[in-house]
DNA sequence: ACCAATTAATTGGTTTACCAAAAATAAGCA
DNA sequence: TGCTTATTTTTGGTAAACCAATTAATTGGT
C-alpha cells in the first residue's frame, strides 16, 4: 500500500509556475539573458513557453519576492543586477523551498525565537509586557480547561516575537507559526502534563522578559523550546515507525 | 525638496491585493468567515469586493504561502483551522512584510548567519568544504583584481548555509540575500581594506568550519559581520545626515 | 541635417470568457 | 423507502481580450 501511494506521489508534476522559474533560471545562466537585462515581453514568454500569461505574471510575482526580478509598469521586467552565480543559486532553492520538513521546520524556529527572546529582553516597552502577559492568561485559561492551547501559545510567541522590534526577524517568525501548529498538533505534543509545565516555562519567560534579563530569558526560552523539539523527535520517530510498518 | 518627495511618496496607495487581504482579514476577525470554512467563490469575492478576479487569486496565493489559506482545486478554499487571534496577527504583518529596514535585516541577518555557521560546522560534508572553499577562492580573485565582491562574497555565505543541511534556515537567508547585496552596495561597505580583511576573515571561518569548531566558527562568523554591521550602521548614519541636509 | 510634435506600437495592469473536474442535486430503479 | 446513476451546477485552472500609460518611430517644420 505504501508503494502505491508513493507511485501516486511521485507522478505529481511540478506547478507550471515552477517550470517557468526553471526557464527563466535557464535564459539566465545560458547567458541569453543577463543580469541587468529587460525581460522579454509577458506575451512573448507567454507564447514563447507555450503557456497562459498568467503563469508567466504568477512566476515574475514569486521571483519578485525574492528580489530577483524588478518590474517597472509600461516599462518592463527587469533581471537583478546580480551575479548569475547568485541567481543561480537562489533560483535552485525557491523552486525546491517548503516547509515539510519538521525537523529542520523545529530546529529554525528553535534558533530563531532564542534570539527573538534575547531581543525582545532589551527592548520590550511596557506595552509589549502588557500583551505578552495577557496572551499568556490566555494560554493558561485555554490550558487549564483542558483544551489543547496550542494557538494560545502560539499568539505568545508571537507577541514576544513582536517586541523584538525587528520586523524582519518578527515576519519570519509568523511565516513559520503556521507550520508549527500543523506539527503540534499532528505529534500530540499538548498533553495535561505538557500544559502544566508550560504554563510555568511562560511565566519564567515571562518574568525574564520583565526584568529585562536577556541571558536569563534566552535560558527560560531554551528549556522551554527543547521539551518540545524532544516530543516532537520522538512523534516523529514513531510516525515513521507506523508507515515503515505499512509497507 | 525632501518634502516634495515625501509628498509624492505617501500618495502612493497601497496595492490591491493588500487591500483584499484586509477584506478578508475583516471577513475573518468579525466572525462572518469561521477558521476552517470554505471562501466564497473566487467569482463571488471579485463581484464583492469590486475587482477582478486576478486579484482574489493573488491574494489567496500570497496568504496560501504564509499557510493561512488552503486551496483544493475543484472544491474551494478553505481558511485554516487557526484560531482568529493567530490569523488576526499574522495578516496584520503580511500586508506590511518589507524588508526595507536596513537595520532590522543587518539584525536579523547576523543572528541568522551566527546559527547557520555553527550548525555548518556541525555538519559540513567534504562536498561542502569543497563548494565552501570554491565560492571563497573566487572572492578573493575577485577582490584582489579591486572589483567589488559582492556578489561573490555572498555566495560564500550561501554556501555555508546549504551546508547546515537545514532547509529552513537556508532559504530565509535566500531571501535575505538580494536585499543585503543592496544594502551593502549602496553604504560602500566594499573598500579595499574591506576587502583584505574580509578574506583572512572568511579563511577564518572556513578554518574553524573544515575543524568543525563551531565555538571558534561562530566567533570567526560574528567578527565578520560585526565589522559589516558597524559600517552599514555608520553609513547609515550619513545617508540619514545627508537627507536631513536635502530639507 | 536637426529638432519638435504627433502618431503608432508595445508595455504591464486588469478584466473577462472558457474549460475540465468535482459536488450537489435530481431522477430512476430495486 | 433506500440506493445507484445521470445530470446540472459550481469550483478553481487556464487562456485570451481590453485598457491606459509609456516608449519608439515617423513626420513636419526649421
Amino acid at each position: 500500500m505504501k508503494s502505491l501511494i508513493e507511485n501516486i506521489t511521485a507522478i505529481q508534476v511540478e506547478s507550471p509556475v515552477d517550470k517557468i522559474i526553471g526557464q527563466l533560471k535557464q535564459l539566465i545562466v545560458s547567458g541569453q539573458l543577463k543580469p541587468g537585462d529587460r525581460l522579454p515581453a509577458e506575451r512573448v514568454l507567454s507564447e514563447r513557453f507555450g503557456v497562459g500569461r498568467s503563469y508567466i505574471r504568477e512566476a515574475i510575482l514569486k521571483l519578485e519576492f525574492y528580489g530577483l526580478l524588478r518590474t517597472n509598469p509600461q516599462s518592463g521586467t527587469y533581471v537583478a543586477g546580480l551575479s548569475i552565480n547568485v541567481i543561480d543559486n537562489i533560483i535552485s532553492d525557491i523552486i525546491k523551498f517548503n516547509k515539510d520538513d519538521f525537523n529542520a521546520l523545529i530546529e529554525a524556529r528553535y534558533h530563531l525565537e532564542l534570539n527573538a527572546v534575547k531581543l525582545a529582553a532589551e527592548r520590550r516597552t511596557c506595552e509589549d509586557l502588557e500583551s505578552i502577559k495577557s496572551a499568556m492568561e490566555d494560554y493558561e485559561n485555554k490550558a487549564s480547561t483542558g483544551g489543547d492551547a496550542v494557538e494560545e501559545d502560539m499568539v505568545f510567541h508571537i507577541k514576544v516575537a513582536k517586541a523584538t522590534k525587528n520586523s524582519v526577524i518578527e515576519s519570519m517568525i509568523l511565516i513559520l507559526v503556521p507550520d508549527l501548529i500543523k506539527n503540534i498538533v499532528q505529534n500530540k505534543i499538548c498533553g495535561d502534563n505538557r500544559a502544566k509545565t508550560a504554563i510555568e516555562e511562560h511565566r519564567m519567560i515571562y518574568a525574564a522578559i520583565e526584568a529585562q534579563d536577556m541571558a536569563k530569558a534566552e535560558e527560560a526560552m531554551a528549556s522551554h523550546l527543547d521539551e518540545i523539539w524532544q516530543i516532537s523527535k520522538a512523534g516523529f520517530a514513531a510516525q515513521h515507525i507506523i508507515n515503515e510498518a505499512e509497507v
